[in-house]
DNA sequence: AGTATATCCGAGTGGAAAAGTCGGAATAGC
DNA sequence: GCTATTCCGACTTTTCCACTCGGATATACT
């Protein structure tokens, strides 16, 4: 549930691999893709949404790229994200900022309290961490060891890796899944 | 961003309902669908959900119908969410539970500390909640008086609204949207 | 017994959005 | 001029959501 698109897990990806290259100067596409093994021609839309927002800056022609257009550490995670995947709101009951004419039902009007908080949890998360924080996670306590799983070797080393696409549906997960 | 389906917004509805007529036997899902204005042939894919993972109790026969298997005191919003929209996990690399064989690329887990603390927001969110409080939260703070929006009349009378759905991308919400 | 009211179940469908592709134009360094 | 790059719009493909449909089964009431 509650699934982030593609979009934002790549778009996400590519700031970070920026913030890591801050400083630096502009950063090719091509680099990005090779390293996080992403489809280039798909990244190009994914930035253009960045560089629109005014969060990343572009440089054209060759030895061009993109960087960030502050220090990774003045960036919320809120403004990256919802630049990739629009106003956070889990529903259409619980949009961020102004409730305007939306809910037409006043039943919905009961559930809705649950979207909010909702919205204002996830909303707090992503406005409390920064680029340069999630940046500078290398090893998180959240991976155990044994999660270090080693791919059937070159299986994903010649070919641009659908990755959220592969996974999505064999995961072999929570036993909760049973669905 | 982060959109919960209709299965989930139905569902918990569906639950809501439930829980205000809590204690009064079976209730139809007829009644349902037209108290809370939904399809009824979807509302029967869901109630299975519900119902396989016994959170309601389902009576056949004419007079029968649903209740709610525990009282709502008892009932976590977390479990309902999970039964409706499956584990709660933002991304393939945030799980609920066990972090099992899932991330191959080493980059992802920098990013998987981002998912992994939204997953946490929300659970948490949902875990506080049981649907006792939510069922009685009648005028949530969130509604400000002008929200009260009095809908063209008879236009969602006798049809079943097709909800989300309408309301999906008319969104004239957040100036955010200029996408 | 028969009928009306329910749940139950699996399959099927239409449409929309997500995910990714493609071709080419503009720009800048060499 | 050649090459590396961003830039842009349109196009395709796939997937999944939201919902329908037809019928089977079960129970209450008359």
């Amino acid at each position: 549930m509650m699934r982030v698109s593609t979009k934002g897990e790549y778009g996400v990806r590519v700031m970070v691999d920026l913030a890591r290259h801050h400083g630096e100067g502009p950063r090719s596409l091509t680099d990005i893709s090779l390293a996080e093994q992403l489809p280039l021609p798909y990244l190009e839309q994914l930035v253009k949404l960045l560089r629109d927002k005014g969060l990343i800056l572009s440089t054209r022609g060759a030895h061009g790229g993109y960087q960030l257009s502050r220090h990774p550490k003045d960036i919320r995670m809120s403004e990256v994200i919802r630049v990739l995947e629009g106003p956070i709101a889990p529903m259409i009951c619980a949009p961020e900022g102004e409730m305007d004419v939306v809910c037409d039902r006043l039943e919905c009007c009961s559930t809705q309290y649950l979207w909010a908080k909702i919205r204002d949890a996830i909303l707090h998360t992503l406005e409390q961490m920064t680029l340069a924080e999630l940046a500078s996670v290398t090893t998180p306590e959240r991976i155990p060891a044994h999660a270090q799983v080693v791919p059937a070797p070159g299986a994903t080393a010649h070919k641009l890796i659908p990755l959220a696409q592969v996974l999505l549906r064999s995961s072999p997960l929570s036993a909760d899944e049973s669905e």
